[in-house]
DNA sequence: ACAAGTGTACTAATTGAATTAATACACTTG
DNA sequence: CAAGTGTATTAATTCAATTAGTACACTTGT
């Protein structure tokens, strides 16, 4: 199913989480469709299922899956993790926030700064879409969020 | 001129950063003030220097403090230390607001939470100082950055 | 009831990065 | 040039993160 490398200095839990994520989001792996048991894919793996196991917890905690004792783990619905992924931008953001006004930003040079960072990287019109008329999100980059 | 907590489970160079930046904040070491020298503060504190240096060396990476060879180390200006701060700030933003465009949050999403979060904790009004009269930074706070 | 599958909890061993120390070098000043 | 200063390099140590070992708890089909 997925396949680790030796080379990459990351932890085995963390490769998993990678390849698992990216199988979710190309639509292998869809909403409510069993993943591999944490024995099997450990054995798949030749690693201890601990390993598995932690990468299933994490991938549970940020909404991606979720698991029954004595079934097995699954893949949320797709919203469901959107808004998780969501929330957790909130968070972040509030912490920013709340940095800038330890330093005496006014919340007018926040806003305003946030409007540049805007203009910069997120999509141009927001809910008025009729169409989506070819969003060029020119720098997707490096979109790494965990 | 400071101490050290054993039971403080964080390492002895962040301490001594914390413990210095607060001397510095409060205005009892300032501008161009010289520092304890590496070897004083380590003798004083009964650890070695170069852990000292380590903290001295995270001050002046953050542009609390500048350190001439041969001579000494020194406190900063304090605008130079805003200036890093707020650059810091804005560093951190731009990543928020990156994570949030790839999570296909519009402009307008996201300008609408910071503006929430801005009125939870920012100043209110901007940059419509006449003089520079009373600036009450009622809550400076834990304003560790790093 | 029980066998064979599943996830979960707890503890111990291992690894590796962060932290601290030892030592030597380079600059400034009187 | 002596006695102070900061800086660089390397080694020892510490400690948390990672992985593994083992036992427990639940589900399902026979």
């Amino acid at each position: 199913m997925i396949l680790l490398d030796p080379r990459d200095r990351r932890p085995l839990y963390e490769q998993i989480i990678e390849k698992l994520s990216e199988l979710m989001a190309l639509g292998v792996l869809s909403r409510d469709e069993p993943l591999p048991s944490v024995r099997n894919l450990a054995a798949s793996l030749s690693i201890n299922p601990n390993t598995v196991q932690r990468a299933y917890l994490e991938l549970e905690r940020q909404g991606f899956i979720y698991s029954v004792k004595g079934k097995g783990s699954f893949v949320s619905d797709p919203a469901e993790i959107r808004e998780k992924k969501r929330a957790l931008f909130r968070s972040e953001l509030e912490n920013v926030i709340k940095k800038g006004a330890a330093l005496s930003l006014t919340e007018e040079e926040m806003m305003s700064e946030t409007a540049r960072l805007c203009r910069l990287y997120a999509a141009g019109p927001p809910p008025d879409r009729t169409e989506n008329q070819a969003q060029e999100e020119k720098e997707t980059k490096e979109a790494r969020n965990d």
